[in-house]
DNA sequence: TCGAATGGTTGACCGGGGTCAAGAAACCAG
DNA sequence: CTGGTTTCTTGACCCCGGTCAACCATTCGA
């Protein structure tokens, strides 16, 4: 029965992947290796591609995901079509998990902004999980609370700063979690399309464009294509304070 | 010793009290009744006079709060003085359940618009009620839901619709959940300060008033003072479909 | 190799809503 | 009633940023 042999093999260097992503995620980093593993045999991975939904807003849930490669834009769309990015999701974080709690469905869409795959943890299942291990409730309160604070700076941000401050703002903490040293030259990549971050930052592409422009004439940006490289960074940081407001 | 009696008597209405209005709250309707009451006895209640605080963004965390009393606006305020409500909290309802996970600190402030009574539920007592009583962790995933399902549509709204809408959507909302008839004549008092409603719904208080200026030219709504009457609900429907966008 | 599609930049225009300022109205305490 | 707050309304003005449109720069499929 060399077939059934395979498939086992098959399933269980599939196991091995999954838990060893799911380890990776913040959102399981307290739960034992043993716990993920059980997790990882429930869950299974999707390959979406560009473009593709993983969900629509107000559709049944099937559960919460874990990013696993690629990129995932979460965002809201109005009747007459126009998008509002509410936030753009990179391997290791996780989200959906809303769905967990009630029978609701989600709150926002999520689709594909590059071929991404991402692990899919069934709602019923993880239930029954919870029930076994309560730490795993407490994962998801954890992502939950971080998720909502997330939004509560967005709002904040939304209402209350210019064009200018919330991209300044963005640049800042971009460098900042690039682990660069925050007073020296310094430089990223863009890590989506320059529209996406616009619509993320509440902005059209071309008001983006316009501020990075202003950068540049600043002399506290250089853009070459997702390139950007930021020859002030303490400019930046001073240009923040006067805009802020 | 009837001293320690009467403490005793009193202590006890005390816990009976809270065990009363926490079983109001949503957040707990799951719960039976003698876990609310082990519940309470880790609670506090505290009186907050118009213009308290009940906490300031930053600050470390007591715990969650369920309002008993009054009303509760919680908002972000800049470092020039300007705010943003996010949420105003009324009777029966909860807020600050982010802290229960990790130990950071209150992403928002909240003070009381008017003399509020609050029942405060420490964070280390009700995280070790979670491990007796692993449910506990699911009535706050599903208020944190809410919360959450809260926050995004907020995001939405303020980007992707204009002030009419956003008065118009509010004042319908309030209509329904007032749970009266929605297609009839029908009215309701303001339960806060004009301002208030303008900055949660992210506009100034004179756009507020100006919008409905605009309404009662429509003959959709009638104010007298805070009291609001709408003569033609349906219209106001037809009208918020309208500005839709 | 050449369109076509996609993404980005720039300019001209304009409108929603913020700001400032002056009243009006409501709400007190004396 | 009266003077002083606080809250709300209304008008005049103007600026940020959205919209529309033209124009590059890349990428990609045929």
């Amino acid at each position: 029965m060399t077939d059934s042999r395979l498939s086992v093999e098959r399933a269980d260097s599939r196991r091995i992947m999954l838990a060893h992503t799911l380890r990776k995620a913040p959102i399981f980093s307290g739960i034992r290796a043993d716990a993920l593993e059980t997790l990882a045999l429930g869950c299974s991975l999707r390959q979406v591609d560009k473009g593709g939904y993983l969900f629509h807003a107000g559709t049944a849930a099937d559960g919460f995901f874990v990013v696993h490669a690629g990129a995932i834009n979460v965002h809201r769309v109005t009747e007459d079509g126009r998008e509002q990015v509410i936030r753009v999701f990179y391997p290791g974080e996780s989200l959906g998990e809303v769905v967990i709690a009630g029978n609701h469905a989600y709150p926002a869409s999520a689709k594909a902004t590059e071929n991404s795959q991402v692990i899919l943890v069934p709602t019923e299942f993880f239930r029954a999980r919870i029930k076994a291990d309560p730490d795993l409730a407490l994962c998801i309160l954890a992502s939950m609370s971080q998720h909502l604070r997330f939004l509560v700076e967005t709002i904040e941000d939304l209402k209350l700063k210019q064009a200018e401050s919330r991209v300044a703002q963005w640049l800042l903490r971009q460098l900042r979690s690039a682990g660069q040293d925050p007073d020296g030259v310094s430089a990223f990549d863009l890590p989506l399309a320059k529209h996406l971050l616009a619509s993320q930052l509440g902005i059209t592409s071309e008001t983006l464009s316009r501020v990075f422009a202003r950068l540049r004439a600043a002399e506290l940006l250089a853009v070459e294509g997702k390139h950007l490289r930021f020859p002030d960074t303490a400019g930046l940081q001073a240009f923040l304070e006067r805009a802020e407001a």
